[in-house]
DNA sequence: GCAGAATATGAGCGAACCTTCATATCGGAT
DNA sequence: ATCCGATATGAAGGTTCGCTCATATTCTGC
């Protein structure tokens, strides 16, 4: 018979357009709040940059701080990859060549859209998906939290300052063009931070 | 004579009320970004709690941004004239306790209005009074620098590293409640990027 | 082919909001 | 008391922008 039951491997035509529009729109946001800041964000024009009609972009997001949260979440998710897979690799070096791995990762990502990064920081606080509600986040954390954990450098709250204080460092390095050295300097704080923890315990 | 020449100790009633004014306006600003963020940040709101009408506001900053501005100087000169004093302070202390003092003041000030703090670091880069223009800013870094200089302890970039990993420190430390030790932290951070430094003073 | 459902379009509504300006009020010198 | 410049007022103009909805187009099963 040519015609199986007809199930399982079927085009979607469909779903494949609409998934394509949401990523035209997130991408566009992006390259927005990169070129213009907040300023220049709004929906008309990523809209217009994702090459979809203004009513489309409604149709797959409830709102403008929509956009946002999907954009937020996609970052950290590629943030969060990357530290993954680069804590993986740490597993034959030492505690200084394990941390610089992480530095450089931190710091390639940063850099890759600086503005774009700080900008979503500050955002994701406004729209109150700040404590539990974003799960990359905390993924990421988590991560750091696991690294330090196996080699019993501190937890969880260690790995929380060491994430801000990268975030501050990185995007405040950036601001100024100080990249000469800037995956090293991090590593200095990060294990400077650590090495100080671990010798007094506190309370 | 009861009329003499009357030029010294005059009364100023107009200068003076124009100084209340950008004063009230000012802290209307503060406190509107603090309470309500960049959304409830309005000429109107400002005046409305400023007490101010709408025109007496326009007389005195030539628009919404000038506002912003002001803010942010003012702010930024809080901040060094706290930093200057506490250096002084730090006279017979150790390195760790000259530290933990300046961390001290760090934490007070950022803690004290949180969320003000964040939307002032993010609006001045968006006003592009970034760099060289911000003269209150460049004096805080530079008395960090002179701090660190004193002691051989580091130059100007690790300065700025500081302030910077500083701010993202205790801003998300702020915003997750992590208070308990903060100041001990920031200290470890600190000291142990200033020790790696000088242990590899790098190229 | 065709019917109907899914999806796309974009003109335009309504609200928010920055700024101006014509008018009113006030402070101080005479 | 009176006048004049300095200062204060807030209604309204004009613009930006989020979002809706009536209409058009595309896709899929029959």
């Amino acid at each position: 018979m040519p015609t199986p039951p007809a199930i399982a491997p079927r085009k979607r035509p469909r779903q494949a357009r609409a998934a394509a529009t949401v990523a035209a729109v997130i991408e566009a946001a992006a390259h927005i709040l990169e070129a213009e800041g907040l300023n220049g964000f709004n929906t008309n024009a990523v809209a217009a940059r994702a090459g979809v009609s203004i009513g489309s972009l409604y149709q797959y997001f409830p709102g403008k701080d929509a956009i946002l949260a999907a954009l937020i979440r996609q970052e950290a998710e590629a943030f969060d990859a990357a530290l993954t897979q680069a804590v993986a690799r740490t597993g034959e070096l030492g505690t200084t060549g394990a941390v610089a791995l992480l530095a450089r990762v931190a710091v390639r990502h940063q850099a890759s859209r600086p503005r774009l990064a700080r900008l979503l920081d500050l955002e994701e606080q406004r729209l109150g998906l700040g404590r539990e509600a974003d799960a990359a986040g905390a993924r990421t954390a988590a991560t750091i939290a696991r690294f330090l954990a196996e080699r019993r450098l501190g937890g969880e709250e260690a790995a929380l300052d060491i994430l801000h204080m990268a975030r501050g460092l990185i995007d405040g390095a950036l601001d100024r063009g100080a990249v000469e050295n800037l995956e090293q300097r991090l590593a200095w704080a990060i294990l400077g931070y650590l090495a100080l923890s671990r010798q007094a315990p506190s309370a």
